[in-house]
Formats: C-alpha cells, sequence, structure tokens
DNA sequence: CTGTATCCCGCAAGATACTG
DNA sequence: CAGTATCTTGCGGGATACAG
C-alpha cells in the first residue's frame, strides 16, 4: 500500500479525511458504471442501445444518467452522427483506458470471494448458535 | 462506489452479469468502508472510539454497521476484552490485508484526479453555452 | 433510435437518545 | 466504553410514458 501522503481535494465529503482513496472509489464506483467502462474497454465502442441490451437489467434512464456523468468525468466519449435514424457512439477514453491497472487488481482479488463467502457462513453460523 | 451497497443485493438484478468485477466492487466499496480498512491497514489495530474520533464524521451507530459487515465478510476481526471498562479491539485480516495491491492501484490512479476536475469545467463550461 | 419527463419507493445513512 | 433503539430523510435507482 503507498505510503505517501496525499493532497485530499476540496469539496469532497466526510470519509476523505480518514482515507485518501476515497474520492477515487467514490468517483469510478457508482452503480453501473464498473459494468460500462468494463464492456467499453473490453469490447470497443458501442451504441446505446447496445448498452442497455448488453447490461440488459438497465433502465434507458440511469443509462443516461450514468453515460452523462461518465462523460462529464472525461472517461468516456458520445459522438452524435445526425443520420435517420440518428444513431449516438459512446467510447472510452484515454483517462478511461488508464483504469485498467485498477480493474486488473480488482479482477485479481476476486480470486478471494470464496473465502469471503466461507467467512461469512462461518459467521453467520455463529451467530445462529447464540441466539437460541 | 460502491454499493454502494455490499449489502445483500436488494431486488435487483446485479449488474456483474456485465462485469466480472462488480461483485469484488460491491463487496469492498460501499460506504465508509475504505476509510475503516484504510485505517487499519496504515495504523494498526482501533479501538471503536479511536476510529470514530479517526474518522470523525461517522456516527456510531453507522460505524457498528460497516464494521459488522466487514467482520462478517472476513475482512477485519473483533476482540472483546471483557475488563472494566470493556475494551473492544479491531484489526485488519490477512484477508483483509491483501486488498493492498487493489489500494496500491487506486492511491495511483488518484494522481488522474486533476484530468477529472478539468474534465468536468470543460463539460459544464459547453453545457452553459448551449444553455443561453 | 436515443433519449426526457415524471412519479415513486426502498434503504443506506443521519440525528438523537439511551444502556450494560 | 461500546455500543443499541428509534425515528427521520435524502436520493439513487426503478417503472412508465412519451418526444425529437
Amino acid at each position: 500500500m503507498a505510503e505517501r501522503t496525499m493532497h485530499i481535494p476540496s469539496g469532497s465529503v466526510p470519509p476523505e479525511l480518514a482515507c485518501p482513496i476515497t474520492p477515487v472509489v467514490e468517483l469510478i464506483f457508482s452503480r453501473w458504471t464498473t459494468a460500462i467502462l468494463w464492456t467499453l474497454h473490453r469490447d470497443g465502442p458501442h451504441r446505446f442501445t447496445e448498452l442497455e441490451s448488453h447490461i440488459a437489467t438497465i433502465t434507458p434512464k440511469v443509462l443516461t444518467e450514468r453515460l452523462r456523468a461518465l462523460e462529464r468525468d472525461g472517461l468516456i466519449t458520445r459522438t452524435y452522427h445526425p443520420e435517420v435514424p440518428p444513431r449516438v457512439v459512446y467510447d472510452i477514453t484515454d483517462l478511461g483506458r488508464s483504469l485498467s491497472p485498477v480493474f486488473a487488481a480488482l479482477a485479481n482479488w476476486s480470486d478471494n470471494l470464496s473465502d469471503v463467502e466461507r467467512a461469512r457462513r462461518s459467521f453467520d453460523a455463529k451467530r445462529k448458535r447464540k441466539r437460541r
């Protein structure tokens, strides 16, 4: 873990006081955004409906919200083609691509999910025993 | 970030269908948890009130909730010392420590936060221009 | 096709007060 | 000290309808 003292951006909310990476977390990991970034990163540019059907359970409203936020943050681009019917293509930016080491670290760690599962079962079992 | 809810995914069908790292994200990055894990990892074991005052803006109720969840997931330990007054010490586990590469990747990426800020200003400026 | 515009709800999170 | 117990609230996210 990095031991450096980092600048804490102003305008951030409470938890940052104790943890310098919280701003990054809150920036990147709002719900659905990893799915969107991951898709664009791995499979290239997508149109609105392509993303919609690929993520499957997201509603158009929420997808629009997330895409706007990601575009505003400079992580994806939105390209409008004035055709009939209109066509809009979303793609990941270099800034968005720079997240790949983060994603790789997360993907690596997913090996530990089974340990988490086991810990949960153990914890719940103990709780059940104490209850009765 | 994170589920932002690491708690039992409510009624919704999870986004991990489109993104394999989403489960990890939802596990680790619920609000406050990075601050807790970061603190325990960097500064060693802490008592309840030590965490409370270190994170400063968290309420005891929420801190308890997060600590329980992290304990259940096997990422931290809770040790009760039956003294007078009672003493409880929280510490990070090996499983929790194994998140270091993830945190390091995130800390590294925080250099890009300034780019995000710039992108936001640019985006907002464009919006303003179009509006009038 | 690519979105808005509304309305609505669950629940994480906050405030406050109290206890073994 | 280390938490519960209760009540309230903000808002992310869902459902539905509709528009350019």
